[in-house]
Formats: structure tokens, C-alpha cells, sequence
DNA sequence: CCTTTTCATATCGTATTACGATATATATAT
DNA sequence: ATATATATATCGTAATACGATATGAAAAGG
């Protein structure tokens, strides 16, 4: 029986520190990834909108980048519409279907994320450990 | 050697892909945090705060809280007004140091943490696997 | 076919929240 | 005792996601 519990749960001040612990490392992961898209000028979501395009089998359109964002579609149109602007994105629409905006990186936007991955890659490396130790020992504790 | 790559780097549209995985399950998750922590009434960021002061050893201050969560000293005063003003933590200041603001849960704050964290582990369960393959996938790549 | 409904994207006003710059009070050091 | 450092606080600002709503294009129903 665990030392300082709540019997009825199985939820300590352990527990707590368990998830904070996981936090933490994920904040820390977002930060450097926010500090890495600042660097070369991007807003962190637009850095990850890059990611997902690239990242896409296939065409990127609004709605895909939407759902890949975990965003709402009319949110992912104003996201796009500041990266046309600053010409990290180029949007066509549709030929059979004119309504879907079919989404593309310019070759700016492929060298910022080219560089920005190699980055993350590297210090990946170094932040996966603890990252992967602080989520084991979550789903680890409660069994 | 890979099927579509930059040679020169190893950057390819499967890298992409991957880290572009990554971070779909990490926003799965802080959606879900998000909406867990919304559905009783608290922004994201307030539930970090209690899950911080709760999961610290010892007593949290406004300087270790903002450490945990990685913002200026400045904006966890802020975000510890919003809460004090919501009596979800109370504000002491120290008795041997007047400069420090020693934090602590009212019981109202404890039982929302407690039900969210219940309800964390829950989902931590389902998004685990998928979240240590996806990271595992990363940092195995490239090796 | 032509009208209705659904789908994909766009626009506008609003709210939240973190930040920079700065301020104040207390503690520590010279 | 004064200077410097530390801990927290305040204010104005900026970024961005959302809700409500709108527009145009495609699909479905009769």
C-alpha cells in the first residue's frame, strides 16, 4: 500500500508529481520548439502548419490542415491567409472541386522547415529520453 | 538507403511525417487536457498551475511555479491573481522572507484537481501507446 | 434540371493571455 | 548606510483562436 495515498482513488501528492513531472518535460520540448520557430521568424503555429504539409501524404488542403491542427477549419483559412501573405504558402484552388484550396510550401518555406526539423531532430535526441521516462513512469505507476 | 530523401542531410518527406506524427498525439493529448479542464470550468493554463503547486514537494512560490511552467516571473503573479480572485489557491507571504508569496490549493481547487488528474490517467492510458510509438519512432529513425 | 442542402473556405468582432517595460518592497552585500 | 539583487506587481500591447456569420461551389431530391 503506497505511502501517502488516497485510498479510495489510488491519487497522491505522487501521482501529482508524476504528471507535473510529464508536463514539464512536454513544456520544455514546446518551448525550444517555439524558440527554434522564433528564430527564423515563424510563429509557432505556422511552423507547425509547415510540418503538416510536408508531413502529408498526398495534397494539403484547409480542412486537412485544420484536422491535422486540431483547429477549426474557418481558424486554419486565417492561419493559411497570413502565410500566403508572407509567402511561406501557396494556395490553388481546386480544379475539379474549386471550392478546396489546395495548399503548397514555397521554396522559403521548405528551407526554414528544412532547417527548423534538423533542429528538432538533434534536440529530440537529447529531450526523448526524459520525455519517454516521465510518461513511462505515469502509466507505469497505476497498475 | 532511403527511398526519397535528401542525401545530403537525411531530411525526408518520412521525417516529416514522423515528427509531424509527434506532434498530432502530443496536441490529442493537450486537447483533450484542455477540453478535461475547460468541462470544470478552469483555462488550461490554471490547471497546470494547481497540478504544479500540488505535484511540488515543499511550498510553491510565484518564482518556483514559473519555473515549472516556463513563463516570466511577471505572468505567473498574473495568472496567481486570476486564481486568487477565482479561490482556487491562497496567497500567504512569508514569514521570514515578506518578498515571498507562498501558495497553496483551497479545497475547492483540490477536488477539481483531483477529478482532473482521475480523468488524466484515464486518457493517459489511451493515448500512451500511441504517443511512445510515435516519439519512439523519431529518435529510432535516425540512428 | 432546378431548388435545397451540404460542404469548403472566408470575414469580422471579441476575448484570453503572455509579454515588455517598468515599478515597488524587501533582503543582502559592500 | 548605501548599493545591488531578488520577488512580486501593474499596465499597455500584441498575437491568435474562437463564435457567429457569410459566400460560393458541389451534391442531392423531386
Amino acid at each position: 500500500m503506497p505511502a501517502v495515498s488516497d485510498i479510495k482513488t489510488g491519487l497522491s501528492a505522487e501521482q501529482y508529481a508524476l504528471i507535473a513531472a510529464f508536463r514539464y518535460e512536454l513544456r520544455r520540448f514546446l518551448a525550444f520548439s517555439e524558440a527554434a520557430a522564433a528564430a527564423v521568424g515563424l510563429p509557432p503555429q505556422q511552423h507547425q502548419a509547415l510540418l503538416a504539409i510536408a508531413g502529408k501524404p498526398g495534397v494539403s488542403t484547409i480542412g486537412s490542415l485544420a484536422e491535422q491542427l486540431l483547429i477549426a477549419p474557418h481558424t486554419a483559412a486565417e492561419l493559411v491567409a497570413r502565410m500566403v501573405e508572407s509567402a511561406l504558402v501557396t494556395k490553388t484552388m481546386g480544379a475539379q472541386d474549386r471550392r478546396r484550396a489546395e495548399l503548397a510550401l514555397t521554396p522559403k518555406a521548405e528551407a526554414l522547415l528544412h532547417r527548423l526539423t534538423a533542429d528538432h531532430l538533434k534536440e529530440l535526441e537529447i529531450l526523448e529520453p526524459a520525455l519517454a521516462k516521465a510518461l513511462g513512469r505515469i502509466t507505469d505507476a497505476d497498475r
